[in-house]
DNA sequence: GAGCACTGC
């Protein structure tokens, strides 16, 4: 369900509310109920409030539905309330982070997934819920995926009655019902029909193919406006520019508006594309897949589906990430296409074969937790002191690969999360109650004891937010030459330092072209950081450097070294990279002599022409002797997979000394390890899922 | 001397 539905339809009539009670008896009934909803069958604003009229939310307790975005938790709310005829916070409200807008009499709460997660370390149980409805499970975002294992867990051990409704627009509902063993509904949606078209052929460019079928839209096709998807900003701007110039070239046309539509373009920029126009001018709207589940576009008649998408990809091995152009799935081809359907009747056109469709594309996109690296998500596993869990073998619906779980435990491990018997250690939970990352996280951890609290929250906040500033910025005026030889980390410190010595004006933001969502979104991360963490003293950091060991703790296994005469450099670790600054960002480290610093840690390695190391700040090599020799030893993955069988036993051992401070080859007594063969079995059913899910 | 999709606590 978008947020912006543009259509008004009699509520009772909707698809979702002719088979009210087979919902209700069914949810009641089963501990899991499946509904598969296509776009506008009404099932995330009607399934809650159909449950609690029917009365299966326990009196004094909620139904929460979760939700993968900000923007539809909160719009999704707004709605429900003013059908209800209440006002939001009162039976119908909505937690995201930063805001909490409900009440004791709060019975239908929308939140983010991420949210739910927060909630669920302070109360396993949920307490508060007797109804969790999880929406658009089709997307599979990783906290939806962790969500899974861990509700369907909950559902058969919880004393009090807990059910779990989950939500998907795909027709695929087996999947989700094999897994929890669960009833399926699906409903019929209520969009107009969409004409699709396939290319005869593939075409040699999907860009030029793309282009060409604009103009061949806006020259041949009645009215209506134009969607097309391309894969990142370069291309989006270069698209537009030529789409521009074959109109201008081309006469006896009707004009046309060609606007970009992507997530790091300014607000400013993106509503340009929800403004009223002439009608009149065709609009042609190219955009990457932000238009495909974030935003609705209005209007659109003609949808343009090249069939790729950029998809991030983590390499376990070497710690890299990278961003890689790849063939969409059917049902993101799916999706796409429904697109042009959402006002009237459309058409897509689709830059691939109808062939390539049914026997190269994927039927599904490969989960995000099988893409992505996992150090957050088993810290947050290890945290919620689940009964006899191994990582390994955790009932995920579709489980990462064990070398990407392996990558994570030894990352875990090396920070102090975990200690030798896989226990969350003091400092994990520590860790796993701030929103940051891992390494920004056990960094803030570390702060406290280095008395630097303040800039640590300030450089985690900035870093937490994409956008800073750009080539327009006089950094010059708002660093100092010393500060910059330190690296950027210390510049984005001084950057916010010299907003927040400014009284956090906007004006301050608009002289130097910094970004005006990204510095916002940091203060305010800043501020909930500072929240959480006392700030022990604030000291007088000459050079910085208690800021930038605690950040050599956090980023131990984030470690680089310059190579002895020129300036690449090679990643520490079992499988070192050789490796260079991102070019931006080595302009401002380098000395006198054009030389970067010997030893520096890095914020991201991501491989686009070159593997490139993004955010680096120097630091000194007799503060990393520790972090080197226990990058060096080698560590029993198997034992650390499995954490403590009980509880006692795990909170008697989290008053142990963190890795940092033991011996890696020390044993514990006690800890049943994960054998060899616990962990051959978990790569076997991984690899036998993939093959069937290729097949 | 390069060029990064999208979310979120």
């Amino acid at each position: 369900m978008e947020s912006d539905e543009t259509w008004s339809l009699d509520l009772s009539d909707l698809p979702v509310s002719r088979r009210a009670n087979e919902i209700a008896c069914a949810v009641e009934k089963n501990a899991v109920t499946v509904i598969i909803g296509e776009t506008g069958s009404g099932k995330t604003t009607q399934i809650p409030q159909i449950l609690l009229k029917a009365g299966v939310i326990a009196e004094d307790k909620a139904v929460c539905v979760t939700q993968p975005r900000r923007v539809a938790a909160v719009s999704v709310a707004k709605r429900v309330a003013e059908e209800m005829r209440v006002r939001v916070g009162e039976e119908v409200g909505y937690g995201v982070r930063f805001e909490d807008r409900t009440s004791t009499a709060t019975r239908i709460k929308y939140v983010t997934d991420g949210t739910l997660l927060r909630e669920l370390l302070e109360d396993p149980q949920l307490s508060k819920y007797s109804i969790v409805v999880l929406d658009e499970a089709h997307e599979r975002s990783l906290n939806t995926d962790i969500l899974f294992g861990v509700l369907k867990k909950l559902v058969t051990t919880r004393a009090e009655k807990f059910r779990l409704v989950i939500t998907s627009a795909t027709l695929d509902g087996e999947k989700f019902s094999r897994y929890f063993g669960s009833p399926v509904f699906t409903i019929p949606g209520r969009t107009y029909p969409v004409q699709i078209a396939h290319s005869t052929h593939a075409p040699r460019s999907y860009f030029e193919s793309a282009i060409e079928t604009v103009m061949d839209i806006h020259l041949n096709a009645g009215p209506g406006d134009v969607l097309c998807f391309l894969t990142g900003r370069d291309e989006i701007e270069k698209c537009c520019r030529r789409i521009e110039d074959a109109v201008r070239t081309t006469r006896q046309c009707m004009d046309m508006q060609v606007l970009p539509l992507y997530a790091s373009l300014t607000p400013d920029m993106q509503s340009r594309v929800f403004q009223p126009h002439d009608a009149n001018v065709r609009r042609v709207i190219v955009a990457t897949n932000i238009a495909e589940t974030s935003l609705t576009v209005p209007g659109i008649v003609f949808v343009i589906d090249p069939g790729v998408v950029k998809q991030i990809e983590y390499d376990a091995a070497t710690g890299m990430e990278s961003l890689q152009v790849v063939q969409i799935s059917k049902v993101q081809a799916q999706q796409r296409a429904g697109r042009a359907g959402r006002t009237q009747a459309g058409r897509c056109y689709r830059l691939y074969t109808k062939d390539a469709l049914e026997h190269d594309m994927p039927k599904v996109t490969r989960p995000e937790i099988q893409r992505t690296c996992l150090v957050a998500t088993i810290l947050y596993l290890k945290t919620l002191d689940l009964k006899d869990l191994d990582v390994m073998t955790f009932d995920f619906l579709d489980a990462p690969d064990p070398d990407l779980i392996a990558d994570a435990l030894r990352q875990l491990y090396l920070l102090g999360g975990i200690d030798d018997d896989g226990n969350p250690t003091r400092v994990g939970r520590e860790m796993s109650t701030l929103p940051l990352e891992p390494s920004l996280a056990r960094a803030m951890v570390e702060a406290r004891h280095f008395g630097c609290v303040l800039e640590t929250a300030t450089v985690a906040a900035m870093l937490s937010v994409g956008q800073h500033y750009d080539e327009a910025t006089s950094l010059l005026e708002l660093v100092s030459h010393d500060d910059f030889l330190m690296g950027d980390h210390i510049v984005l410190l001084r950057v916010f330092q010299a907003w927040e010595r400014d009284g956090y004006r906007r004006s301050f933001l608009k002289r130097f072209s910094l970004s005006e969502r990204g510095m916002e979104f940091a203060r305010d991360i800043r501020k909930q950081l500072l929240g959480l963490v006392e700030v022990t003293r604030t000291s007088h950091d000459q050079g910085l450097r208690m800021l930038r060991r605690s950040l050599c703790v956090g980023f131990a296994t984030k470690i680089a070294h310059r190579l002895p005469h020129h300036n690449g450099y090679r990643t520490l670790g079992e499988h070192s990279t050789l490796c260079q600054v991102y070019p931006t960002m080595a302009r401002q480290l380098a000395d006198d002599d054009g030389l970067l610093p010997e030893w520096i840690l890095f914020h991201e390695f991501v491989l686009t022409s070159r593997p490139y190391l993004r955010y680096v700040c120097k630091i000194e090599s007799e503060w990393i002797s520790k972090q080197r020799e226990m990058l060096s030893k080698k560590i029993d993955i198997h034992r650390l997979s499995r954490g403590a069988l009980n509880p006692s036993l795990s909170s008697q051992l989290n008053t142990k000394p963190t890795a940092t401070e033991v011996d890696v080859g020390l044993k514990a007594p006690g800890a049943r390890k994960t054998t060899e063969e616990d962990i051959s079995a978990a790569r076997e059913r991984y690899l036998a899922r993939k093959r069937k899910a290729l097949d």
